[in-house]
RNA sequence: GGCGGCAUAGCCAAGUGGCUAAGGCAGCGGUCUGCAAAACCGUUAUUCUCCGGUUCAAAUCCGGAUGCCGCCUCCA
């Protein structure tokens, strides 16, 4: 099935053809290094990882390049405030971001290259456009021309009147026109500065994302993404300046995701409620967050809540619970002898399972349908827990010869979404130590009255056994009596 | 004011011209269980905000109405 992928820029799903047969260059605008990652971030990077993550699974050969802007007014003022260097806030809130993103299963991207090591490249594209006419310097500060670059509105949709008359008051008057804008700033009294043919300053935001693209990816390459919010002016400033350079236009494919909105609010400082990702990853497993995001299409709109945290956590345990029961089944397995053939009722099973691999890949190649893949990430749970409990007269040899099946298509849809990829037993674990501090629970009393219990249905004790039971209710405890012992779950 | 998007069950959410409208949560009935939990089976939208139109056929295309949201300013 051929990739699609909706364009931006044309506003329509296209059939995605690479520039080079099985090789991709995918651009996406990081992180300001100046506070630490919200949610929204979370999303970005979740949407291109398994972008990333789907085009590795299909043997293409990507060159994922995602930036860290190190240089930048907000940057400043925060040191500023702190008293130190850029450097160090700089340096501070990427080892953070790098941090909630190994937590998240994001995978590093190919390049992760920083604004301030790429002064070079800039002050050369910067100087291709003085050549060619198009920007202009006034005291130090360098602008980019809009009229002179006729293709301008063109990702956003936009036509320059319209932006004129609707622009807002411009107080800057080095400009020509309101419009245009920044690429090289002269810099202040005491802030960090390079050296350039303009004299000492600092680039612009856009010019960052248009010479770091072209370094690691060239003139054109195949994608650039980004939260839908830069579309205007962010991406549109960069297609201006690179194509307006090089005579090229920068992507092919612009993607963009759908933002996070708060309580069906959104998120912003005036509002309070920014939710950082380490906030939320106290609260919650990072695979519940990360599965959140996915169960959504990447561009639209999701609501952050925290049901709709609790309801991914089911969902998420709902997929774990199957890989447990699975894992146990293959360990009593383990001294069945390996291969041999599938009956039928099995080979429907192994049938059903490819099946379902299939229409997974598809939802892919579909522009990144992760929520229609996700289905059938549960229908094949449903299928594993059918095996393991339902189909009792299939023999041992078959149902280990599915179980490894679905390992495998298990295995394949947990690396290309990033989830599910966890030991079970580590998840539930990890689940509910979390759970464990939220709600400030205490284990040893739980033990013991589960100790307790258990020496009550001994006996047979059945009031005293249901009594403790309702007592760990109150608190969300869940038991589970299996022949061996009893486990207990936080809901 | 300009540009764009969304509206599918109690909730979340796929589906963009034709098979029974995915999947998750919640609910109900059953199997299992000392009773539960988990799991499994069955069930839960004759219908996709509303009104018109195109078509043999529409949740899906077109027009209109209503509601919600985003961008136009730093923003994932």
């Amino acid at each position: 099935m051929p990739q699609k992928i909706f364009n931006t820029k044309n506003r329509k799903k296209e059939v995605f053809q690479p520039l080079q047969e099985g090789a991709v260059g995918m651009y996406v605008c990081g992180i300001t290094a100046y506070d630490v990652c919200h949610v929204g971030h979370a999303r970005a990077a979740v949407v291109f990882d398994v972008i990333f993550r789907h085009f590795k699974a299909s043997g293409v050969n990507v060159t994922y390049v995602k930036n860290f802007t190190d240089i930048d007014d907000k940057i400043i003022d925060r040191a500023n405030k702190e008293g130190v260097g850029i450097a160090e806030i700089a340096e501070r809130y990427i080892k953070l971001h790098d941090e909630d993103m190994a937590a998240l299963r994001v995978l590093t991207p190919s390049v992760t290259p920083r604004a301030t090591r790429h002064m070079a490249e800039m002050i050369e594209l910067i100087s291709m456009l003085e050549e060619k006419g198009i920007a202009y310097a006034v005291d130090g500060d360098v602008f980019f021309s809009v009229k002179k670059f006729s293709a301008y509105g063109g990702l956003s949709g936009r036509n320059l009147d319209e932006m004129i008359s609707g622009a807002r008051v411009d107080i800057n008057d080095k400009k020509h026109n309101p419009l245009d804008f920044v690429l090289w700033k002269k810099s202040k009294e005491g802030e960090p500065f390079w050296d350039s043919p303009w004299g000492q300053g600092r680039p612009g935001w856009h010019i960052e994302c248009s010479a770091m693209s072209r370094r690691y990816l060239g003139d054109t390459f195949d994608i650039h993404g980004g939260g839908e919010d830069l579309i205007f002016p962010h991406h549109e400033n960069e297609i201006a300046q690179s194509q307006a350079a090089t005579g090229k236009p920068p992507a092919r494919y612009w993607i963009h995701n759908g933002f996070v909105k708060i309580n069906a609010e959104k998120m912003s400082k005036s509002l309070g409620n920014i939710f950082p990702i380490r906030d939320i990853i106290r609260q919650y497993h990072p695979e519940a967050l990360r599965l959140f995001m996915i169960q959504s299409h990447y561009r639209s709109p999701v609501d952050y809540s925290d049901t709709s945290l609790k309801e991914a956590r089911v969902a998420l345990i709902r997929g774990y619970s199957a890989l447990q029961l699975m894992k146990e089944l293959m360990a009593k397995f383990d001294g069945q002898p390996a291969g041999g053939k599938l009956e039928p009722a099995g080979q429907a099973y192994a049938d059903k399972l490819n099946d379902l691999k299939d229409k997974f890949n598809a939802a892919l190649d579909d522009d990144f349908n992760t929520a229609q893949a996700l289905g059938y990430v549960f229908e094949a749970a449903r299928l594993i827990n059918n095996v393991a409990t339902a189909e009792k007269k299939m023999s041992a040899t078959s149902k280990k010869k599915i179980l490894e099946i679905a390992a495998d298509t298990f295995d394949h849809f947990g690396n290309v979404l990033g989830v599910f990829q966890s030991d079970p037993d580590a998840f539930f674990r990890e689940d509910r130590d979390i759970e464990v501090v939220k709600r400030g629970l205490d284990v040893a009393r739980i033990e013991a009255l589960i100790s307790e219990r258990k020496k009550a249905r001994e006996e047979k004790d059945w009031n005293r056994a249901d009594d403790i039971r309702k007592e760990l209710a109150l608190l969300h405890i869940t038991l589970k009596d299996s022949a061996e012992q009893t486990s207990w779950s936080i809901e």
